[in-house]
Parts: structure tokens; C-alpha cells; sequence
DNA sequence: GATGTGATTGCATCTTGTGCAATCACCGTA
DNA sequence: TACGGTGATTGCACAAGATGCAATCACATC
């Protein structure tokens, strides 16, 4: 008989994610999470930073792969595109398969200031990585910080279309569309 | 006699921004701030909807003039230097004359990870608003956002090199050169 | 002089988050 | 088998942030 049931962490996160996603994020409290997964909220606390953390597990992991793939990808493509084909491919690994859930997740983001805050500041520190890692190859630490801010930003308006009900293009797809609306959009007329 | 001290809010801030300043935005709490102050706790959150929010009183103020001066604008520019314009002149009239105390506010914010993603959220607001004004101008939602997303993104550029010591090219200039690299950079090799 | 308004305050209370010490199944080793 | 170290979990006390509600009282208005 193990001394306690295993994958605190997980059962953590998706009691919360039920949680927030039947009540709310602010009518959640810790104390009910802590309850539907059989812990304290010590344990809680001492798994994530904060209460928003819960919903956030896959970002360090995300952001390690789409430096690697940059990292690992064709040095002859100009920087905006190696960016963007890294977001492709670790888009394809670790989002497509699990397009409801994402979706799940994304919607109760979009509905609380606070968790779009922390969304926000796990997209900054991705543009800050993905801006050394651009850094450390090409040069100029300004063109670096503007390429991934512009990869991140058709990432973001991918990722808004990948998760509207309805839409059945794929986030690699979209990607691309959004790269290339990007383009036109920024081209001096 | 008046019945209290004038301008509450305003004694708040600037309590607040000092504070932070000698000590840090988390080693200081809201009691040591209403103190300095001479108000009460309770009298902080009547006027802040929290800690953080002391040092964001412009951000509803710039919101409104960009999006004024956008509509104000030339409607013959294309959108993004339309809205880049637009910024430039905010720029000149809100923050050219503040420059040391803006420095230190963001230093401030620059030190903190909770601050920078309420600064973080107040950006995405605005580049709602930019997108909303655009949408309601010209048309496509999705050209909107990238759009006011790319004139975001070089003024986050424009405003990191002009809170930098020793830096003594206006924000106004900035924010050409920062354009004019933005479009470089994301132009089709 | 009576009355209403609104900024401020006090108090009770809830929630989040942290430090510290204690527990005890599990694992490796003798 | 016995023994000791490890580490995930827990309990407890407590600081700080945040909210709701009722009370105060200078000031403006009539």
C-alpha cells in the first residue's frame, strides 16, 4: 500500500482546470482544489508558485522546445521564418493532439484578468528566449527582441484562431497564414 | 480647516513610487505606503483596485489620447504609420517632459516580476483598443490586430532605449528608427 | 438651519502565500 | 532482517492583500 496516491501535480491541475472551468477562476478557491484532489494546500504550494500556476505546467516545457527546434533548425533561413517554422514543428508535437483541452484551458484564461496577466508574462519570457537565442546567433540584440516579438505575435493570432469553435485548419496552418498576413500587413505601402 | 488633506490618490502614488523605489515593490506593504501617506488601508484600495495598480494611474489617460489621436489622424497613412504617428504624438506631449520620473517608475516595474505582467496586461488593453479603432476604420479584424500589435511592438522597442541611461534621442525618434527596423525586419528576404 | 452627498475610516472576515517542524513509507545498504 | 537517509506530504501559526458594511462628518445646496 504506497503511502499516498500518485501525481499529486496532475491531479492538482486537472481538478483545478475542472474547477475553474465549471465556476470560475476567482470563485475557485485553493481550499476546494485541495479537496477535489485529496491534498492540503500546503502540497499545493509547495507544487506551484501560486494559485494561476496550476494552469500553466506546459510553458517551460514549451518554451524549451521551440528554442531547441530554432536552435537545431536551417541557419540559411532568414531568422523571421526559422522562428516560425520551430513554432510549426513544436506545434504539431505538443498542441494538435490535445486541441480540446487547449481550448478548454484557453477559454478560462480569456475569462480572468489574472490569468491573462501570467499568460502574458509566460509569452514575454518566451520572446525574451527566443530573442537570446537569435541573439547568440545572428547579432544585433534589437533585430533579435523585433523577431520574435513579430514571430510571437502571428503565434498568438494562430493560436486565437486555432482555438474558435468551428475552426478545423490546423495551428501549423494557421501559422503560416498568419505569417504571411503579418508580412503584408507590415510592408511599407 | 478642511476635513482632510487634498488629493489622496496623488499622496498615494507618490508615497507608493518612492517606497518602491528605496525598497522594493515587494518588501513594501500597503500599510507602510498609507502611512507615508497619512491615510488608511482601506482608503488605498478605495482608489486602487490593488498594490499593484498604484503605479498605473496613466495608462487609462494614454490609452484614451492614442486612440483619440488615431481617429484625429491623417486617414490617408497607411494604418501602421497611421498609428505610429498617432503614438509619436502622445509621446511628445505625455512623456517627453517626464523622462526621469518615468525612468524611475519603470525600473520600478523593471524590478518585479508581478509588476511587469500588470504592465504586460495594460499593453495588450491598449493594442485592443488600436485594434478596435483600426477595425472600425478600414475593416478585417486579424490586419487590426497584427497591426496595432507591430506599432506595440516597436514602441516597447522605443521605450526600452529611451529609459536607458545616457540615451538622449527623444522618443519621438525612437519610434521611427524602431519602425523602420520593425519593417526591415519582418520584410520577405 | 435642515438636509443630502461623498470621501474617509474602523472593523470583521476571507483568501493567498510562507516558514518551520514533524511524519512516515520507501530505498539502499550492512 | 535491521537500520538510517530521503523526500513527498502534512499541520500549524502567521503575514499580507483584499472586500463588505456601517459610521462619521466637513462641505455644498436649498
Amino acid at each position: 500500500m504506497p503511502r499516498w496516491k500518485p501525481d499529486a501535480p496532475e491531479r492538482l491541475r486537472t481538478a483545478a482546470l475542472e474547477l475553474f472551468d465549471a465556476q470560475g477562476f476567482e470563485r475557485t478557491t485553493v481550499a476546494e482544489i485541495v479537496q477535489r484532489a485529496e491534498l492540503t494546500q500546503r502540497t499545493f504550494f509547495n507544487h506551484f508558485a501560486d494559485k494561476r500556476e496550476v494552469l500553466f505546467g506546459l510553458s517551460s516545457e514549451l518554451q524549451r522546445e521551440i528554442v531547441r527546434e530554432i536552435e537545431a533548425g536551417d541557419d540559411a533561413l532568414p531568422p523571421l521564418d526559422a522562428v516560425v517554422r520551430a513554432m510549426e514543428v513544436v506545434a504539431d508535437k505538443m498542441f494538435e493532439n490535445r486541441r480540446v483541452l487547449m481550448a478548454r484551458r484557453y477559454a478560462v484564461i480569456a475569462a480572468n484578468p489574472e490569468l491573462q496577466e501570467r499568460e502574458l508574462g509566460k509569452n514575454a519570457a518566451l520572446t525574451e528566449a527566443i530573442a537570446a537565442v537569435l541573439h547568440a546567433r545572428c547579432g544585433d540584440p534589437e533585430t533579435a527582441f523585433l523577431t520574435a516579438g513579430a514571430a510571437m505575435l502571428a503565434q498568438q493570432m494562430a493560436f486565437r484562431n486555432w482555438t474558435r469553435p468551428g475552426e478545423t485548419r490546423t495551428l501549423h496552418e494557421l501559422l503560416q497564414d498568419a505569417l504571411r498576413s503579418l508580412r503584408t500587413t507590415v510592408e511599407p505601402a
